[in-house]
DNA sequence: CATGAGCGC
């Protein structure tokens, strides 16, 4: 059964183009030289007609003419539903298919995924170039994915005090917690929280879910394009100096704390997935 | 899983 395994769109494809498919031509030198008519199929609605001649037992030839009702494969739903959306642009009153004037048809492209299990497979063959290469694919996905929010620390102004935008009021994040001294208008007088007239101090988040091997230059590093940072704590077991799994990062500016949270929040690090919050206040105070 | 440390009026 020809072609029968091939991808729909491939033989729709051929078929509006009125060309036999790939799959076809092959076998149409694998006939050598017999006179055959070349075979062909259509796509009528859901139903694939092929036409192929081949000799029978008898060696007499025949044409065989064979139907197939077409189904969308369960993995091509999304798909499906994209052909049924409008062309647009320059291509607004092209019939529907693709173009071969605008469109190449590339080969099938397969993707790779890594699985949890394969990540820590790769981490118990303890090779450093291949786990330094991990993380740094990973940390420039994350900084492709966010350096149009993240400052630039070399163009950084001198801090002004002007009354702050919220930024997590428009982030969109809603229902995410903010301190009532960030919100909009707030301010430290008036507060329930003992002042210590360190405004800074509001500028500590806490970074949770970090992997037991990740370090204070690795923080720095994932931190720094928000903007300078003050202070980074990682806490480690006093005897063991073990990680335990979280940290604070002391940002001069609140709002490179805001977008440090905004945009790590959620991001993969090191087959964790890390979350970020602000900082409550240390419990000695 | 989870909110740091030491200082010492």
């Amino acid at each position: 059964m020809p072609s029968e395994d091939k991808p729909i769109a491939w033989a729709a494809y051929a078929a509006e183009n009125e060309k036999t498919s790939w799959a076809d031509q092959v076998e149409e030198e694998e006939t050598g030289g017999m006179d055959f008519p070349p075979s062909s199929e259509k796509v009528i609605g859901d139903i694939k007609t092929v036409i192929d001649y081949k000799l029978n037992k008898d060696d007499k030839k025949v044409k065989v003419i064979r139907k197939y009702k077409l189904e969308v494969k369960k993995t091509s739903k999304s798909v499906a539903r994209r052909k049924l959306l409008k062309k647009f642009g320059l291509s607004k009153d092209d019939p529907s298919g693709p173009n071969k004037a605008t469109t190449i048809i590339s080969e099938e492209v397969m993707m790779q995924f890594m699985s949890n299990k394969e990540e820590e497979l790769l981490q118990d063959q303890d090779d450093p170039t291949l786990s330094k290469f991990k993380h740094q694919l990973q940390y420039y996905m994350f900084f492709k994915n966010f350096k149009g929010t993240a400052r630039d620390p070399s163009t950084e102004e001198p801090k002004k005090e002007e009354p702050e935008e919220n930024a997590g009021a428009q982030s969109g994040a809603p229902g995410k917690y903010i301190p009532p001294s960030l919100r909009a208008g707030g301010s430290a007088a008036g507060s329930s929280m003992p002042s210590r007239g360190n405004r800074d101090e509001q500028a500590t988040i806490r970074v949770t879910n970090l992997s037991e091997e990740t370090k204070e230059p690795d923080l720095q590093e994932l931190f720094k394009p928000f903007g300078p940072i003050q202070r980074i704590y990682l806490a480690k077991d006093k005897h063991t100096q073990q990680s335990k799994g979280f940290a604070f990062i002391n940002f001069h500016n609140r709002e490179d704390a805001a977008k440090a949270i905004k945009s790590v929040c959620g991001f993969g690090y090191d087959h964790l997935i890390l979350n970020v919050e602000w900082a409550k206040p240390s419990t000695t105070n």
